[in-house]
DNA sequence: GTTGAGCGTT
């Protein structure tokens, strides 16, 4: 499965409980999220503590990345970056 | 049953 646009961010520092559906929601209140998924790893069946979200325009990540950057979400300040691995 | 910097799998 391949992301959706380039307006990618990178999200670290998540709690272990974290899922892809509660990144999303809470990303969602910033923007319009078009993706987002936390890298699961399949050898401890859990999160690795980190994910990617993407919007619909850079306007939207910009936004997201300042006021989610050390956000609290399920007990854990988060940290935001923009994304530098794979391109889309 | 645990852990904690990083850049994408089940």
């Amino acid at each position: 499965m391949q992301m959706w646009t380039k307006y990618k961010l990178f999200v670290g520092n998540l709690s272990w409980t974290v899922t892809s559906e509660s990144l999303a929601g809470a990303f969602r209140e910033c923007g319009d999220v078009v993706g987002a998924r936390v890298v699961f790893d399949g050898d401890t069946g859990k999160s690795r503590g980190y994910g990617f979200v993407c919007y619909s325009s850079q306007a939207e990540m910009e936004t997201a990345l300042q006021s989610l950057d050390g956000f609290e979400l399920e007990g854990r300040a988060i940290r935001v970056n923009l994304a530098q691995g794979k391109k889309y």
